[in-house]
DNA sequence: TGAGCATAATAAGCACGCTTATTATATGTA
DNA sequence: TACATATAATAAGCGTGCTTATTATGCTCA
């Protein structure tokens, strides 16, 4: 029972990534970079780590995300004039007409996820998933060093 | 709302991949690799098409985690004297003990998720989570074609 | 039988995720 | 000021996921 709860949790995310993945797709970008520029219209201007915590991805993860939409014409990096070790990132003029159409998708995708719920079991589930996130992130806790 | 929802279920998700990335680790494999050697003590003796359905990956992608898999002793190929096109995998002795230590690992770590959870509230999660697997899975059926 | 379609496995090539390591720059402290 | 530590970004290298394509074999039906 605990097993099949937790494979179907893992199923459910696999499926809601593809799910993810082909909608953005068909607007030429990848599941990743369409979160990154998700990410980049909602928190504007802010440097690489930032966006890296965000997403919760490496930053060398996140690099070679900008590296792709960079040359694609997606984004701009800029010289952060405060700390010369950093990276803002813009948006383009090229990026700015996808979000809006980016996020319909994506807010159709999750009202499609929840089709048939309830406002109660909205609540509900929402607050089962803020349990279980905080039960796994503890269990990710390091161990204390004890000697 | 909707879209908060979304997004804890995808960091959930992520949360409960790397969780499981890292209990597997110290047995010297990979999720995904653990996740065949699972799959393969419960349904043995099958191909790789077979295994690749199970786990939900294309085939292409299973034949190379059997690649690293069978280079490092944990599982064997086998012709199928029925059907010269497949092969049969199988256990070793190598990996006949980890199976034990894997399944007991996998199970702690799906209590620890849900720690906290009594039985109505697991079955309810149980029935919440595969209603919205069902909708994922109607929202991915490619459109019918019509002309 | 034999032609056409389906299936099993694999290859090539790409994007993403990780760990580990490196370089440049900031920061904090003796 | 100078040294140690921390942080931002990136590189190298690997495993896993995908799409598209290829080869070998099996199956079906005229």
């Amino acid at each position: 029972m605990i097993i099949e709860i937790g494979y179907r949790l893992a199923d459910n995310s696999r499926q809601l990534r593809r799910l993810f993945d082909e909608r953005v797709r068909g607007l030429g970008l990848t599941g990743p970079q369409a979160r990154l520029l998700l990410s980049l219209d909602r928190y504007p201007h802010e440097n690489q780590a930032f966006y890296a915590e965000q997403l919760d991805i490496e930053p060398i993860t996140l690099t070679r995300i900008v590296d792709r939409l960079e040359e694609a014409g997606w984004i701009e990096r800029r010289s952060d004039l405060g700390d010369r070790r950093a990276r803002i990132l813009h948006l383009t003029d090229k990026s700015r007409g996808i979000v809006t159409r980016l996020t319909e998708r994506v807010e159709a995708l999750f009202e499609e996820m929840l089709d048939g719920f309830d406002p109660g079991e909205r609540v509900m589930f929402a607050n089962l998933l803020d349990r279980i996130g905080t039960n796994i992130v503890s269990a990710r806790q390091p161990e204390v060093a004890h000697d």
